[in-house]
DNA sequence: CGTACGATGCTAACAAAAAAGCAATTGGAT
DNA sequence: ATCCAATTGCTTTTTTGTTAGCATCGTACG
């Protein structure tokens, strides 16, 4: 899954927040890895995001946290590890008698992209990184991904611009579902689908947009909403 | 189940991933196969995936995962690896044969109950069920729970009825969040806060309720919004 | 027995990603 | 305003993954 360098610089991050607590500066990590350009790291750091290990908030200094080691570096395997744990331990909770990190289900989700409102977007393409989602959004079976949402044109639906939406690939959409449409095999949107007759048109749920009508050949359903994800 | 070939593969990637935590590269499988391809590899791979054996990102440098080993090869407890499963939710079974992530980072919370909107309801009080949330809403510290929210009342802000809230507690807000509050040691909503000298706004995100301002010491912070999450 | 098919092997050409470096910007914090 | 850290653009080299085309071997099957 890692690289050898993406490896070391895991560890080397580890170690560090094991040490002090705080996260290493890009020149910190530069130095211990030994280059001389900061820009390397910035590389390494990104696929270490793009695989789940680690998260950050961009453009925040050190803003670093490692959500999983693999296991060659005492990671998990028997609940080991916890990054950082919170139970939510409120007053009587029942919680089952095993005290632990309460690890719950859920599944890492590649985030391909984002997807826009208005003005669609690039194709679905690429991860940017993971995210984990409670498995009670999931189906028992079928394919999952998330994409971020980009835009304000399904905001009177309650996704705002900036959410992550889960989606469930599917080829087929019930009139209402809001779904990844692929339109004209160019543009993805996620709209509302409503079919009437041979036609089928994508609304918008927000009154700035117009709702668009096609042909049924022209648009391809990719996926429908399953659920919502949104950090504040 | 697997061709020979297919298991030794296995049990090459196996090997050198408890040895040095890093997946072989093509080059480094095609050598200890003895093969003077890496096309060969490359379809033992797609084989293995095939069959769910491992998982991989695509045109990603060594990026291959294991993600489950006959039991020819000690398939459980030696590895200490246990694709695992968090007790609880479905049977790790039916997963589609293109595999989907494994487990990840996440924590039940506590749902305390709904809070209304408009009206506001029985303060928050006892365990309804749990539910999952990915770790990446969490603060590294603090105490989280989560709520139902009941209404319309913050259907500006893209909550909508039925939607769970993750809240983290705490007793002070900034100007512009959404808090949890008690109000005269009575009911509980969930509104904007904000303070304006020493009286405290709490305002809905619907035109059809009006801003309530309170003194200061009538209202309460029990907590704020960190995140949300819908499922359709 | 001959054919079809699947699993393998090989070569060779290509396409991308990983990794590093340098320089210039942008953002945050003080 | 200033410092420090993070981000980006661009370049270069090396490593790694992907594909296509073709050949061989063995088995299942008519």
């Amino acid at each position: 899954m890692l690289t050898k360098k993406q490896l070391d610089l895991l560890e080397f991050i580890h170690k560090r927040m094991q040490k002090d607590g705080v996260p290493p500066s890009f020149d910190e990590m530069k130095l211990a890895l030994d280059l001389r350009s900061k820009s390397g790291i910035h590389r390494l750091i990104t696929a270490l995001e793009e695989r789940g290990f680690i998260r950050r908030l961009a453009h925040r200094a050190r803003a670093i946290e490692i959500v999983k080691l693999p296991e060659s570096l005492g990671g998990e395997s028997s609940s080991g590890f916890t990054p950082k744990v919170i139970d939510g331990d409120k007053p009587d909770v029942a919680r089952p008698a095993n005290a632990e990190p309460v690890m719950a289900s859920a599944t890492d989700l590649p985030v391909m992209g984002r997807i826009a409102a208005g003005v669609p977007i690039a194709a679905i393409s690429e991860v940017s990184h993971q995210v984990s989602v409670p498995n009670s959004m999931l189906a028992a079976s079928g394919e999952h991904y998330a994409l971020e949402v980009k835009g304000d044109s399904m905001i009177e639906a309650g996704i705002n611009d900036g959410d992550v939406v889960v989606i469930r690939e599917t080829s087929s959409a019930d009139n209402g579902d809001i779904v990844v449409a692929l339109i004209e095999d160019q543009e993805a949107t996620l709209k509302r689908f409503k079919r009437s007759g041979r036609s089928i048109a994508l609304e918008a749920a927000n009154p700035a947009y117009e709702t668009r009508v096609y042909p049924e050949d022209m648009v391809k359903v990719q996926g429908k909403l399953v659920g919502l994800i949104r950090t504040y």
